[in-house]
DNA sequence: CTCCAGGGATGAT
DNA sequence: ATCATCCATGGA
């Protein structure tokens, strides 16, 4: 614990954080509202505000010192480890991936990248956003509508906003939702919102479903299809096989592990990504996918390194 | 300017 | 079951 006060103005705790990258697990495209702040990020944590700081093996993390704080939530330390699974064994994780080149080089590169636990209707309302937008237009919704619906806090005088509940949500009109810029993603969020909120899907009580059941429960839900459902599954719900196929995963299993091979079909590439990676595949996806992002860049055509299946 | 984005719903084969 | 088309918006 240290009282030494740089920007923040709040009391910093050290978390133990080993085998953990905070700036690539934030910056993954599995979750969209924390903010660079000087050398942190800024953001909430459920609805507790929270500066956050990789020190090598540590995180020094800061919420807002209010006077019943510690009385209303479990300690920050417990909340951060929580959230961001550090009780997950990412070497046995890892090890579980194929031993394939592309999938050596994201994991090599992907390194301290973990799956973090999202709160489940932040999760899924935030992906029913989604479809058909960049990482950065999404989170600029994530903003609109955190600005729009939910709770103004502070931390390090940053100003975050805690995510709208979906009972907050479904009090809204669809034009006050498309003015966060969702598009006709709009009526989508806004009829889950209402489900959500009148206890028609229970949010919580379908985490005891298995896999199948789970997606199908999500996919019954509008706006969320085989794609959200799998990205929820895997962000909020803990299921680590689940393995979502975006543009650029697709892009990648077709040039890398079906290169030189046409008439590959959607249910083909979703069997053999079922097969191939393994029970922590969905961790394997979040590598692939990240690696893929951040070095992609160019719609490559068959480059060298295909893998084949 | 054009192209594309962590796709889904709908209706026609 | 698979396939075509439409859907809003803004960053690159």
């Amino acid at each position: 614990m240290s009282n030494d006060e740089g920007i923040c103005s709040v009391k910093l705790i050290q978390i133990a954080a080993p085998d953990f990258d905070l700036e690539k697990t934030l910056n993954s495209g599995q979750v969209f509202h924390w903010e660079k702040i000087d050398s942190g990020f800024c953001g909430t944590i459920g609805n507790v505000a929270a500066y956050l700081e990789q020190r090598g093996d540590a995180l020094e993390g800061g919420a807002p010192a209010t006077p019943d704080w510690q009385e209303l939530v479990p300690p920050l330390a417990e909340l951060v480890r929580h959230y961001f699974a550090l009780d997950h064994s990412l070497a046995q994780i890892c090890a579980s991936f194929p031993d394939d080149k592309l999938m050596n080089t994201a994991r090599e590169f992907c390194r301290g990248l973990r799956i973090i636990r999202q709160p489940k209707w932040e999760c899924l309302a935030t992906f029913i956003c989604s479809p058909m937008k960049q990482v950065a237009h999404i989170r600029q919704i994530s903003r609109k509508l955190r600005e729009r619906f939910g709770e103004a806090l502070e931390v390090c005088d940053q100003g975050v906003y805690t995510f709208p509940p979906a009972e907050r949500v479904a009090q809204g009109s669809e034009k006050q939702l498309r003015e966060c810029r969702l598009g006709y993603r709009a009526k989508n969020l806004l009829a889950t919102a209402r489900l959500a909120a009148s206890g028609d899907i229970d949010l919580e009580k379908i985490a005891t479903l298995s896999d199948a059941d789970l997606r199908a429960a999500l996919c019954a839900l509008p706006g969320v299809g085989p794609k959200v459902a799998n990205c929820v599954m895997l962000f909020a719900y803990e299921r680590l096989g689940a393995f979502p196929i975006d543009v650029w995963i697709e892009r990648v299993l077709r040039e890398k592990y079906f290169a030189r091979k046409r008439k590959v079909t959607t249910k083909r590439l979703r069997d053999f990504s079922a097969n191939y990676f393994g029970a922590h595949g969905g961790y394997a996806q979040q590598y692939l996918f990240h690696h893929a992002r951040m070095t992609g860049r160019r719609r490559g055509k068959g480059q060298a390194g295909e893998i084949c299946a």
